[in-house]
Order: C-alpha cells, then sequence, then structure tokens
DNA sequence: CCTACCGATCGGTAGG
DNA sequence: CCTACCGATCGGTAGG
C-alpha cells in the first residue's frame, strides 16, 4: 500500500514511526512531520492528541503483534528446541517486517510517560519471560547447555532486537530467510561441529 | 575516582555521559546537565564550548578505547579461535567498564554534525572490518562453521553492543566474567554438544 | 562562575 | 486544514 492512499491518520502514524527512528522522538519536532507530510503543524491536531500519543501507538501496536505472533507459532508444538525456534523466528518476523516500528519499541519507549511507561515495562517483561521459560524448558530436556537462563535471554533478545541497525528489507534476504538464520546462529554458535 | 574530586570539566564530561545515556542527547538540556552539577547552565560554557562537542568527546573518547584495547589483545596471538575470542572479550570489558560512555557511542552518535559524524563512521567501519577478518580467518582456517562474514559479524555486534542494556556493574558479574560467558555463547551457541 | 538576556524553536490551542 | 498565536524552553553570548 503507497503511502498516499493511506487514511490520513495512518499516513501521520506511518511517518511518524520513520521520523521517531530515523532523528530519535525528542530530536523529531512535530513541524518536521507535518512538513514531511505536507500540511501545516497545528494541522496534525485535527487527527491525533498529542505527540506522545504518536509514540504509545507505536509501542503498544508492536507489542501486540510480538504477542500475536509468538502465540500463533507456539500453538501445538511441543519440541523445546523447536519451540525455542518458532519463538525467534517469529519475533524475527515482525521485526524484519516492521523495521520503522520496532526500532520506535526497542530505542524511544522511555520518552514514555506514566503510566503508559510501567505499562509498557509489564508488557515487556511479559515477553521476556516467555523466553525465558522456553531457555529453562531447554536445558531441562536436555537440549540446551545449562546456560544461565536470565543471561541467555538477554544476549537472545540483544541479537534479535539490533536486526534494525542492520537489516534493508530490499529483497537480498526475506525476513524468513534471515529469521532462520538467525535462529540457527544462537543455537549452533560459530564452532564448527 | 569520586565525582567531587574531578576537574570541572572532567565532571562535567561524566556526567554528561550519564545524562545522555538516561534521557537521549537531544532530550538533555545544558540547563539538566548544569543542575546536576550544581551551577549555571551559563557557567558551562568557561569550561567546554558546545554541547556537541561534548557528544564528539564521549563518541571518539571510546572509539579510542575499542582499537586500543584490540591492538592489545591481539599481539602476538595467531590462533583464529582464539584471536576471535581475544577481540569478543577486549570489546566486552570495555564496554561493561563504560557504560554510559558506550551507550552514548551505540545509541547517540547519530546526532553528530558532519564533519563528526563521517570521521565516526569511518572509524566504526573500519573497527568492524576487524571482526570480519577473525571470522574470514576462522572460517578458512575451518575452526568456524561457513557463516556469512559479514552478517555474523553483525550478530556478533548486536550481542557485544547490547551489553549496556542489561549489565550491571554491581559485583554480581565482573567485565572480565561476562567477557568470557558472552565469548562462548557466540562461539557455542545454546545447543549441548 | 554569575546575572541578564538573545533569537529560535518547541508542543499545543483558539477560532474559523 | 489554515492563520495567528501562546507560554515555555532551547543552546548560547555579553559582560562582569
Amino acid at each position: 500500500m503507497s503511502i498516499e492512499t493511506l487514511s490520513r491518520k495512518d499516513q501521520i502514524n506511518q511517518v511518524a514511526q520513520n521520523l521517531f527512528r530515523e532523528k530519535g522522538y525528542s530530536a523529531t519536532s512535530m513541524r518536521d512531520l507535518a512538513k514531511a507530510i505536507g500540511i501545516e503543524a497545528a494541522s496534525l491536531y485535527s487527527h491525533i492528541k498529542s505527540k506522545e500519543e504518536l509514540l504509545q501507538n507505536i509501542c503498544f501496536r508492536i507489542a501486540a503483534e510480538f504477542f500475536d505472533e509468538y502465540d500463533r507459532v507456539q500453538n501445538g508444538t511441543t519440541d523445546p528446541k523447536l519451540r525455542f525456534r518458532h519463538a525467534v523466528t517469529a519475533h524475527t518476523r515482525v521485526v524484519a517486517s516492521n523495521l520503522d516500528a520496532s526500532s520506535v519499541f526497542f530505542n524511544e519507549w522511555r520518552h514514555l510517560n506514566e503510566p503508559s511507561l510501567s505499562e509498557f515495562k509489564a508488557q515487556r517483561a511479559a515477553y521476556e519471560d516467555r523466553f525465558k521459560n522456553l531457555l529453562r524448558e531447554g536445558i531441562e530436556a536436555g537440549v540446551f547447555r545449562k546456560v544461565q537462563v536470565s543471561f541467555a535471554m538477554r544476549l537472545v533478545f540483544s541479537t534479535l532486537n539490533g536486526i534494525p541497525t542492520w537489516y534493508r528489507n530490499d529483497g537480498a534476504l526475506s525476513p524468513d530467510q534471515i529469521a532462520e538464520q538467525i535462529a540457527d546462529f544462537l543455537l549452533e554458535g560459530l564452532l564448527k561441529k
């Protein structure tokens, strides 16, 4: 869908995602946003309530996508290794398919005010717990090395959340392809067997 | 060294590192900085030239540390696996020992203006090339799996550069300890052998 | 290191 | 969706 066919409100949200990612939330002014769309800054407020509302929409929409995609791929799977692989590939697909929004989710959430900030942190912690549980299952099943679960979870998310810093959706590698490769990397490491 | 014993200029740099990390460069005002130190905003300019100069100092000082520590640990080592391990642990030590500054290096460099911005990117690319060469060596020596060098380098740095998002230098794990564990993780992956 | 101040820009509102 | 505008705050300077 090209950007001209979006409703003005959707267009504002999409341009905000891009500017918040490229310049950061604080360094993006409502005048920057309006100019990129081609209207006056004051006109934005016919469609939105505040600058922070834009940030909230981005952060919570992408959070919901992470949960939805996780639940979708876990449904029915019981093998610990496969459950972990599915979680990683699901997360990667969401990130790689929403590079602007996920960048904002990872880097700009701290500019949320209360009570959104606490709600955001709670959702993120709940999501991270799912990955910790998968790691625990894998260790108990004897499939994974006896790593520190909390530590390993952090390293996994560092890898996954760094995707927007280098991935370009230009056709060279599809989201599904990098998802598989990242899962391989996390499971196998660099050493030859 | 406690913050009171620093020269005023060093104190400004240190507080700037912390605020730029916590709030971001754009969201940190010179008045925030002055207030945290206990002087008026105008007085900062007896010690520094501009806000951006503070950012430049942080970014280039930590870049120099990455190069210095890399050169120090590579000196004399020839085994590909050990060379990679030393590079990873050196980088990790610099990050874990400079959490504020390295966070700014990773996340706030985009607020640099030219010509600093281009210089920064050039240094970072040169540093990344060193890691790519290490990966290439390891593959050619048959020690590493045949991964895509550029892709693997990105994943390695994602893991390393995510450290400030979770590591707390509170005595539970020393920089050297997490450096070793991260090297294990990158080399071995999660799967049990 | 301070007081006093500058022009520019910020997020947002009133009223049409 | 626009013009006109608000008070607040920005990075920084002059002068002491």
